[in-house]
DNA sequence: TCTGGGGTCCTAGGACCC
DNA sequence: TCTGGGGTCCTAGGACCC
């Protein structure tokens, strides 16, 4: 028989911003936000000291990346529109993302983890999930040598909770921030979880949350008691039924620790909105330079693909794609240019463009060379020389 | 003063094939 | 004469997550 699994989930504390306060300790207890697509960098004034942008001073387009506890008690937080929370905090201290220094945090961090639990799933750059069902020890002495791995390597503190699952780990790792410890059983389902919010819930959204509520269905307790059959009806049977699974704490989806990417894009929102007549050569060169950089990510990692697409987002905010699936895949800018600049004459050019984007899906493993008769030809996993 | 950028998964219709 | 049933691929949009 097999033993009941322990996962736990594991959520970096305010992650961008923590790694800021490490290089700028002075910020520590003040209200740090970090984003906004033209942030400017603290200026190193005649006298050594360090003169750090205001929230206030911000003017552009751009949303909050993540802001520190104190930030988040003025209401600032993440995914707000810059020009919001500049009202809400003016004071703020203002940084640009600096995405190479949280990579480098993150690789630092599950490194640390690995040491102690080596199955981990990726689920992004601040949060993992860890498999503990294999590891002896119990859940409490693990969790509390786990977040202390983290911080010995990093300076850094982090959230977890361990359960039978990773829905419950989820949601557990967010009941005691920052710097949380949660274990949570099948038990605790009906005190800890069904009081929380539907929206809580890993997988339900603004839409389904509010579709939800407008049922009398507010809470995870209110779903669990809903009538199986009134779910289906307004929800219909697959989705009913995941409702009706996750609201009893119910979730056997496995830890997966490894997985090979599906599609790689780049986009980009402009400062201001542009029309395709007026300002073709400005559009021209933003969507030459994003089909290149698509095509750096690609050979970088090793991919190519046969699927190419656009998005493009109109001053409406109302956003099109659409694609276009070759016979090869391939990786090169000029031909990613060609399949993208196909996609781009069937879409309406009349109205303000605010976003273009460029993806590449339909990935495959760069490693073999097409050889004369079009066929590909593995090459040996190692060369040597 | 609106609302980033990088992803995944799901749905649904039509084409196409057997 | 009035009509199958699967399966897979392609495309577009949308919800959701970090």
């Amino acid at each position: 028989m097999k033993p009941p699994r322990r996962i736990a989930h594991l959520d970096m504390d305010a992650f961008y911003a923590s790694v800021e306060l490490l290089r700028y300790p002075q910020l520590r207890g003040r209200a740090v936000v970090v984003g906004g697509r033209r942030a400017q960098a603290p200026q190193r004034l005649p006298d050594g000291s360090l003169r750090f942008a205001r929230l206030a001073d911000y003017v552009g387009r751009g949303v909050v990346t993540t802001s520190t506890y104190e930030a988040r008690a003025l209401g600032v937080f993440s995914a707000m529109g810059m020009m919001k929370a500049a009202r809400l905090a003016p004071d703020a201290v203002l940084l640009p993302a600096d995405f190479d220094a949280y990579r480098h945090y993150s690789r630092m961090f599950k490194a640390a983890v690995a040491t102690i639990a080596p199955s981990i799933e990726n689920r992004g750059i601040d949060e993992i999930y860890i498999d503990l069902t294999n590891i002896d020890d119990d859940s409490l002495s693990l969790a509390r040598r786990i977040k202390a791995a983290v911080r010995d390597a990093t300076g850094l503190s982090c959230s977890i909770a361990v359960a039978p699952n990773k829905l419950l780990a989820k949601i557990g790792s967010e009941l005691d921030k920052p710097d949380g410890l949660t274990l949570l059983d099948l038990a605790d389902v009906a005190t800890r979880i069904w009081p929380l919010p539907a929206g809580r819930i890993n997988g339900i959204g603004p839409k389904s949350a509010e579709r939800l509520a407008a049922l009398g269905l507010a809470t995870v307790g209110d779903i669990a008691r809903a009538d199986p059959a009134m779910l289906r009806e307004h929800f219909g049977h697959s989705y009913a039924t995941w409702l009706a699974d996750v609201a009893h704490g119910r979730d056997e989806r496995p830890v997966v620790t490894h997985s090979e990417p599906k599609s790689i894009s780049r986009e980009t929102t402009f400062e201001r909105d542009l029309h395709a007549q007026r300002d073709r050569e400005e559009l021209s060169g933003v969507f030459t330079a994003l089909c290149e950089r698509v095509a750096e990510d690609l050979s970088r990692k090793g991919y190519r693909g046969r699927t190419i697409g656009i998005k493009l987002r109109y001053a409406d905010f109302s956003t099109v794609t659409r694609d276009l699936t070759l016979p090869a895949a391939i990786d090169d800018a000029a031909a990613i240019r060609r399949a993208a600049g196909a996609c781009l004459r069937r879409v309406g050019l009349e109205q303000r463009l605010r976003l273009l984007g460029v993806r590449v899906g339909g990935l495959e493993a760069a490693t073999g060379v097409p050889d004369a008769s079009g066929y590909q030809v593995e090459l040996p996993l190692q060369v040597t020389s």
